[in-house]
DNA sequence: TTGTACGCGTTATCAA
DNA sequence: TTGATAACGCGTACAA
């Protein structure tokens, strides 16, 4: 912008019509060139590209974009990426996007409808073929039919309501029943469950899964589902504790619940498995290290954003069938210790 | 791109030309409205803005930016985003982006200097504004002086070899130095290093300040720097406790190495701080939960991707001078268990 | 083999 | 208050 060119005129990044003066060719002729295209001479192909070096030309994406009316770019809207979960989606996509040629824009809707819409009206402005889309909150309806049909869109981890899109999520339900169907395997009746946010997908379905596990052995629901982070989590594993009749085991909906019952337990001199036993949501490196060992369900976070963007070029490559296809991704019960079990490391 | 417009024939999105046509006035005056320019009668605009609603037109960001010569665009490219580290800086960056109207790009160069100079190269041509870098290992001279006129960058976590920019890193030497002074406050003097890439910017500053530190207490040093992951971390682990006089204490460069560390004391049924005391770089949720509870340094990831991407606006809007500058964070030592403390929580 | 002219969708200039 | 018309930097069609 304010590099001196030659002549000491003010000029930015030098551009087609610029290394085609330097080089006594049209424009048409760098072009060539640079795109190496056939039928230009060898002797003014080399002038071109001394002119190309000299002047350190490169060419504007922006401009090809606009006449090419693609603009290679994805986007990714996520919660949060700071959340390991999505980190690691978002790494996956980074990388289908860069085997692709394309670039990546990452926008965080902080789980808020209103700044996911802001965020995705702006990709639209901003020309993006495609959408990867951890949707927020419900209320998807201004994702109009006009919309999907110019800018696919692939939901991740969370389906659209509203409208239909691709979709890749996990075996939450299934998952959560598994892990609660563990628990009640290990002789308890009275199994709490700690979640959060009721409204999300995820754990509605997780709900559903520790509901339908004790309904078919007639056990009673301990339920609280105010526990959005760490402290709060805590909190309601107290409350839990403080009943008449405390649970002898907990199901935690994420990781942030294990964490924070976790540190109730251990405050509230608990240990675990023997005084109660733990099974949570989401597995982590660390789950490995701490005592007891955590026994978790597993949730393919890195094949969730793989299978999302794949099938998201899929669709920019013209080679999805036009409904919307649903993927759901295993997840499953990594058996350590703090379940009661002895065993080093298992599935089931 | 495939949808059919009102005549029939295919067409993508609405243009500003298709709003006249419908509006019955020329494109300056649709744009106008747009774009909230005076000296539009109040009865046009109302007829042009019920046309822009009828067509859902929305502006073509890249034919703007074309125009405007500017992308509003920033990129963050970073060694790989599902380190947790990176990720709190990515959020930070991502909110200051925002808070400025611009879209992030997010990059992952894989810690490898020539997919970093692929993606700096890509990003130069699609226009980006400025440049937040997670340096990979030494030979920038490819960012040349002409780039860096035209583009600026800021480096975080890592200082630019070889050429200057604005930089963010923090206090890894001292943070260092403070940790192995605090083991040695306990007495210990046999005091294990467990790094890894000895290259690596971050790692060669905690390597000096383990190393001054024993020099000043007279000790000698015990460092692995064959660690880059958890196994090769326990690897190195078992190899020190099978020296003839093992250390009784360990330092560990980052998370990595502090849970491999962990895992190889485990196994040897070793128990921390009792047999081993432990101090690691870079404090993480989890360090509280574990037993014992882990000593670390902690490095303020927010801050470092905040104050970096603050920088780098403030050269956009040219309120920088132009020397490049160089910001350096405090690293504190959260002092919890696994140094042999028993205190609750605190600082030192 | 090379070059001219036009269009992508927008903003800016200047005249009407 | 409005509207032709020219850029922005590039690719494409069509000539030369």
């Amino acid at each position: 912008m304010t590099t001196l060119g030659p002549f000491g005129e003010y000029k930015g990044r030098p551009t087609l019509s610029d290394v085609a003066r330097s080089a006594g060719v049209s424009i048409k002729t760098v072009s060539r060139v640079v795109n190496g295209e056939a039928n230009v001479r060898e002797s003014t192909a080399v002038r071109v590209k001394e002119a190309i070096d000299s002047l350190g030309y490169e060419p504007n994406e922006l401009a090809r974009n606009l006449k090419g009316q693609r603009s290679r770019t994805i986007a990714l809207v996520i919660a949060d990426i700071s959340n390991p979960f999505y980190a690691e989606c978002a790494k996956a996509v980074e990388l289908v996007a860069r085997e692709h040629g394309y670039t990546l824009i990452l926008s965080g809707s902080e789980e808020d409808i209103e700044t996911e819409q802001a965020y995705v009206r702006m990709l639209a402005r901003r020309q993006v073929e495609g959408l990867l889309l951890v949707p927020a909150d419900d209320g998807h309806g201004y994702l109009g039919e006009g919309f999907l049909a110019s800018v696919p869109v692939v939901a991740l981890d969370r389906p659209l309501d509203d409208v239909s899109a691709d979709t890749v999520i996990v075996q939450n339900r299934l998952g959560a029943k598994r892990a609660v169907e563990h628990l009640i395997g290990h002789g308890h009746t009275r199994i709490a469950y700690v979640g959060a946010q009721e409204h999300l997908y995820t754990n509605r379905k997780r709900l559903q899964g520790y509901r339908e596990s004790l309904g078919e052995n007639g056990l009673k629901e301990m339920a609280r589902l105010e526990a959005p982070d760490i402290p709060s989590a805590a909190e309601a594993m107290r409350s839990l504790l403080e009943l008449p009749d405390p649970p002898t085991a907990v199901f935690a909906m994420n990781n942030l619940a294990t964490v924070g019952i976790l540190k109730a337990l251990e405050e509230a001199g608990l240990s675990v498995p023997d005084d109660v036993a733990l099974v949570g949501f989401d597995d982590f490196e660390l789950a490995d290290v701490l005592h007891p060992r955590l026994t978790l369900v597993r949730q393919p976070a890195f094949d969730l954003g793989w299978r999302a963007a794949e099938l998201l070029f899929e669709r920019l490559l013209g080679k999805a069938a036009p409904q919307s296809r649903r993927v759901v991704l295993e997840t499953r019960l990594v058996v350590r210790e703090s379940c009661g079990c002895r065993a080093k490391e298992g599935t089931s």
